[in-house]
DNA sequence: ATATTATTTAAGCAAGTACTTAAATATACT
DNA sequence: AGTATATTTAAGTACTTGCTTAAATAATAT
């Protein structure tokens, strides 16, 4: 792969690819994050796990194979993910292990559940 | 995979299971048609071009070859999954294809760009 | 100790993803 | 028509994902 210039029309503003270069660099870390957590995000599956802890506070997984009707350890491997990201922590009680989000300042996830809710009333 | 009751505990609340599911249920398209949106966005490459069309309005593939550093056909390819999500189009100007993002009132990723802005700042 | 329940972990596999390179289209220029 | 540029499409391939089933932990109950 060159890592020159591909694009030689003459509209191609030189300034506008560097300031653009220059954005994409300034929130380079912002990028991987949060891309990171869109990945999560989407996959239908975790999608519903994370509104649910939104909506319940917490959740074992149990009861989430039970309300997305599947497999306990399907559901425990995408809880792994989402928990080595940092999302979601757990509370052991006895045998149970409880799921809950992890609250952030910077939550991209609360836009998102709000859009879930909101698509609802207007669909 | 047996769909029947996995967990046994008497702590397990029927009754917040059953609602659960009926709240999955309810918002059942919105999981499909946001969580698709937010595997688009999950990728790093493609969070950066769908930020800078926010930002710039429009750019064609080999701008945006060049502001990521990467090959044109990969971009291409890219962009075809967004254009096939209906999350951007395109607009001929001679041989170039101005990409663009398709404006929603319902608009998952306008909270998105905004986490990343605001991250920077904080950061 | 032994058995039961909740959960995780591991191995295996089918399907999906994201590049690469090469070839195909499409428009413009001469 | 013939060449150059912008872009897409296709084939190939390495990597990742998301399930399945079976086995391993962990806590509780007998």
């Amino acid at each position: 792969m060159s890592l020159e210039i591909t694009c030689t029309r003459n509209e191609a503003d030189k300034k506008q690819i560097s300031r653009c270069k220059e954005t994409i660099e300034n929130s380079s870390d912002s990028f991987k994050v949060i891309s990171k957590i869109l990945a999560l995000a989407g996959s239908e599956v975790r999608l519903k796990v994370l509104f649910l802890l939104n909506i319940e506070n917490e959740l074992c997984p149990c009861d989430i194979a039970d309300i997305l009707e599947m497999s306990v350890p399907a559901v425990s491997q995408h809880i792994r993910k989402m928990k080595d990201a940092g999302i979601i922590t757990s509370r052991r009680e006895g045998q149970t292990l409880y799921y809950s989000l992890v609250k952030s300042e910077d939550n991209v996830l609360n836009g998102i559940f709000n859009s879930i809710s909101t698509r609802k009333k207007t669909a």
